[in-house]
DNA sequence: TGTGTAAGCAAGTAACTACTTGCATTTGTG
DNA sequence: CACAAATGCAAGTAGTTACTTGCTTACACA
């Protein structure tokens, strides 16, 4: 039972860094520190361990986002940098992910599921500020939750690759975008000083 | 002079199916019609081949931005669409190119080339806006151009696989998006309607 | 103490990989 | 016509791939 768990993270880890093609059982059973033949007898195949081994990374915990907004900024903000680090943490295995999804489609299932849920609770609260008239002007709140993802997204995909494309300093920037996205949205950023708990939460999220 | 054409575009084709290990040489010598041995006289290894079909992949014309604003919504959503269709018709190239590039950093620098430009040009623009006075609200202008773009690209790149996240009808995303930005930069959408020679030419581009 | 299960090890299979060699054929150019 | 360069074809190299087989060792449990 725990040659199996050796396996399965050591696939993770040689997957991210090489993609399908590159993770061969060999590297996978010197990875697990493994004889090659105990993968087989554990899963069958190769593409047996990879789908096992995909169904454990797409998996999270993302930062919580109320069901009634109380402080827009500090609450959006905690959620965006949540949702930053949790991408970049899986940055590897993302690229990996979206460049073999079309060759390997069933792989979209589990690894759509983290966004998709991202998305649905954003809208969510975004609809709460709009219902609440804390947002002033009008939108779509799905557009601009598919902005505001897009935006953190790509922060965490590309800035290894072209730093000096994106805002600095990088530990500021999802709260940056997260400003922007809430003055587009027409909410006034007199965040309510006296929700300091809230403040305390989103910080420790962060971190 | 022809096979090497003929095998330069095949290798693109291949490539951004299969990525740098699927891209097999017989694989190239099948799609360009074209005996396996050529591809080893003409370019020498496998390598040499597909850094020169890197260079050719990798270059574009982006629609252009004015130096002086003047219709700020029809300027950027035209510019917005070209970027998008941009990325759209190249999304297979551009997630492979992603997904290799931790491991072949030397792909890095064509690849990041149109980014950049597109990155800087967009820059440029809204520095321009907010210089002139029409982007009433504080803001940085690498912050709003990283968003927009971001916004671009996770839409180009996610669509295909999770359809229902992002916002509709897809022809208008582009537009979406940028008046979203316009809002958050406080630019008032009185779009200046003398300028309908405009108004046409950004049809004709996102065309 | 005996037994079953999981693991290691060594070796081997058939297919595929990048790349090479030798020779025949085409093609454009003087 | 003659010559050279570009290409095709058939075959082969050495390494890697996914996956298998047969046999041995170690450990848990009864």
């Amino acid at each position: 039972m725990d040659s199996r768990n050796e396996i399965i993270s050591a696939t993770c880890q040689v997957f991210a860094k090489l993609g399908f093609r590159g993770c061969t059982t060999r590297r996978i059973a010197d990875a697990a520190g493994v004889n090659e033949v105990t993968i087989f007898r554990q899963f069958g195949s190769k593409e047996a361990l990879i789908r096992e081994a995909m169904k454990r990374t797409h998996s999270v915990d993302l930062a919580p986002l109320p069901d009634v907004p109380s402080d827009p900024e500090s609450e959006l903000t905690s959620w965006s940098e949540s949702f930053m680090q949790h991408l970049r943490l899986r940055s590897s295995m993302i690229r990996k992910t979206m460049s073999e999804m079309e060759e390997r489609p069933e792989m979209c299932e589990s690894a759509s599921y983290v966004p998709r849920q991202a998305s649905a609770d954003l809208c969510h609260y975004l609809t709460a500020l709009k219902r609440q008239g804390t947002a002033a002007e009008k939108f779509d709140p799905k557009t601009a939750a598919a902005m505001l993802m897009g935006a953190i997204f790509a922060d965490a995909m590309g800035r290894g690759m072209m730093p000096d494309v994106y805002p600095q300093p990088e530990e500021k920037a999802a709260q940056m975008y997260t400003r922007l996205l809430l003055k587009a949205i027409g909410v006034e950023n007199g965040t309510r000083r006296t929700t300091t708990k809230q403040t305390k939460r989103a910080k420790q999220l962060s971190a």
